[in-house]
RNA sequence: GUCCUUGUAGCUCAGUGGAUAGAGCAACCGCCUCCUAAGCGGUAGGUCGCCGGUUCAACUCCGGCCAAGGACACCA
């Protein structure tokens, strides 16, 4: 148990014992608190108390105060300000968080908050009508981060990816690409960019009989070896993004088998859906919706909400408790249509449906906004931002802003190595790290789970490093929570920075003739811990964590 | 018109009801004869959009207003 946890405990059984004749709270958070003066942890619970209790808060502080200072593994107890207690440990307890890093490696950080939940997280879901543009590289990489840290957080989490295969898109896809093939002018709402033609060679090259069929039928070939094609583009870029899909999830395949009727079965039978005008609906406003849902058209044909309705009842069939749908801005409106579709088939819409919405992202360079791109005609490509800056810094940028607000990307930015781009500062503290250990190995000082001596750790910087280290797990938990994925990257961020300070502080390693001691391999230990953490942090970003730079 | 998101330093942005609101950049001043200067320290910079409310405590929660962006199909 972390040494925060029992603390907590300690605290509650102290006040339960107390008679307070009020209330006292099941759980208690310990706060970090900003300032080092302020010990290493600090509770404000005696000023939430004092109210019911009807004591002075310095009061309940001090019998707090009094049976803590008793424990072994605490230096002082202090009170301050209206009745904050500032709790500071002594360096010997401090030296459980390193040993909890060594030990656990890389699954330091993983917590049992969502013990085995099944989540289903859907995320990108693009046509697959074209290449992976702006928007969708900004949920290729917080998506993949999420599922990250909810598995870290113990979820069992699939990652789905939606084919919108289906519908008038598709045909219209199937038609630019004949159009360009037979170098005809493409239908004005069809597709225009530069991969039409490449498509439309790749297929002619492969399937040269295409060209004999006659119109109707030579569109849907076109259509349906391009979506072929395209797919296996998409899910190739992703692969080189290092984002990875469980379930690539047609919308077709909903039709298949009878598989959408039998899921307007279930929903009939939850008493939501009726006839009107010769089309069938979903009776969402009975549930908070703005309007009523078209799901089969007058004329038999599916609506989109009729795919939307059959892929939820998939989800719920296959076990999944929490649905995760991370959509663009412009669909904010279907938050209210999930949320009542789940309601229409008995669900809990604030548990079973989950939305969450990214908003624009913006590429800066040379000062100006990139707008179009060559090859898709339309808006940059995921590949090309890739191109532009890699991999890791892509990624990490994306992901280290709240996907619900608008974010913009400075290209020139992203490639400069300076501090400036949180990327190559955090990494930096990583590979500096591995530079120091490759020098302790050559100078004679050993390191590992076997030489933490915390209690030689008793400089300013090294508690402060010891503390931020200790809050890793909680911050992972709390990502997952909120299901905000940035606060690893601050987190990564904020340790790298007091890594660098203790670095700046406290020698590690001899100088000149001075032997190796038991303080060198206490730091070279502590170094270990935070270049595993830092690594542990990276991972759940997909963001690497090199050795040299 | 209804709904969603946003408003914090000159710029880009963090901030889960707690103590003196933070970081980077830009400006200025410093630090490598010794572990990676892709680093560290310092100075300067704020009416947390505005007005009310709840609370021992509000940038944070609630209500209203102002401003910016977006969404409101038997389209997909």
């Amino acid at each position: 148990m972390a040494i925060q946890d029992d603390l907590s405990v300690a605290i509650l059984d102290i006040l339960r014992s107390a008679n307070l004749n009020c209330e006292i709270p099941n759980e208690l958070t310990l706060e970090r608190p900003k300032n080092r003066e302020h010990g290493d942890f600090a509770s404000s619970i005696s000023l939430a108390l004092a109210k019911p209790s009807g004591k002075n808060p310095r009061e309940i502080a001090e019998l707090i105060k009094k049976n803590l200072e008793a424990r072994s593994d605490i230096s002082s107890v202090e009170i301050a300000g209206p009745g904050f207690i500032n709790i500071t440990l002594n360096s010997q307890s401090q030296g459980s968080v390193i040993s909890a890093i060594l030990s656990a490696t890389k699954k330091y950080g993983e917590t049992k908050t969502f013990p085995g939940t099944k989540i289903n997280l859907e995320f990108i879901s693009a046509n697959p009508t074209g290449p992976l543009h702006l928007g969708h590289t900004r949920w290729a990489a917080v998506g993949d981060a999420l599922g990250r840290v909810l598995s870290a957080a113990g979820a069992e989490v699939t990652r789905e990816f939606y084919i919108n295969d289906r519908g008038v898109q598709m045909d219209l896809f199937g038609k630019s690409i004949q159009a360009a093939a037979l170098g005809k002018s493409r239908p004005e709402d069809g597709y225009h960019g530069d991969y039409i033609n490449d498509l439309a060679k790749e297929i002619v090259t492969k399937h040269p009989e295409i060209l004999k069929l006659d119109d109707v039928s030579q569109a849907a070939a076109f259509r349906d070896f391009g979506y072929e094609l395209q797919l296996k583009e998409q899910q190739d870029v992703l692969v080189r993004f290092g984002t990875r899909f469980d379930v690539w999830f047609s919308e077709k395949s909903l039709y298949e088998n009878n598989f959408f009727w039998h899921c307007q079965d279930v929903l009939k039978s939850k008493g939501h859906v009726f006839e009107l005008d010769g089309a069938t609906w979903l009776r969402t406003t009975d549930f908070g919706d703005d309007k009523d849902r078209v799901m089969v058209k007058s004329d038999g044909s599916m609506a989109y909400f009729a795919s939307d309705s059959a892929y939820y009842i998939s989800k719920r069939e296959r076990g999944f408790e929490i649905n995760i749908y991370m959509l663009g801005a412009d669909h904010h409106g279907y938050i209210g249509r999930l949320k009542a579709l789940a309601a229409c088939n008995n669900d809990d819409p604030n548990y079973n449906v989950e939305v969450l919405i990214g908003q624009m992202v913006k590429i800066m360079e040379g000062g100006e906004e990139v707008k179009l791109s060559k090859r898709a005609g339309t808006i940059i490509t995921l590949e090309e931002l890739v191109e532009k800056v890699g991999v890791d810094a892509a990624r990490y940028t994306l992901i280290r802003y709240p996907a619900n607000t608008p974010m913009v990307m400075d290209v020139d930015v992203l490639r400069s190595r300076t501090n400036e781009n949180p990327v190559y500062y955090v990494q930096y503290a990583h590979a500096r790290i591995c530079g120091v250990l490759r020098n302790a190995s050559e100078l004679g000082v050993n390191y590992g789970i076997a030489h933490i001596n915390s209690d030689k750790l008793t400089h300013e910087r090294e508690r402060e490093l010891i503390g931020q280290l200790g809050e890793f797990p909680g911050v992972v938990a709390s990502a997952a929570e909120l299901r905000e994925p940035h606060r690893v990257a601050r987190y990564v961020e904020e340790l790298a920075g007091v890594y660098h300070r203790f670095y700046a502080d406290c020698r590690v390693l001899p100088i000149g003739d001075e032997k190796p001691s038991e303080l060198h391999s206490a730091r070279a230990t502590l170094c270990l811990a935070t270049a595993q953490v830092i690594a542990n942090g990276l991972e759940l970003l997909g963001v690497s964590a090199p050795e040299k730079m």
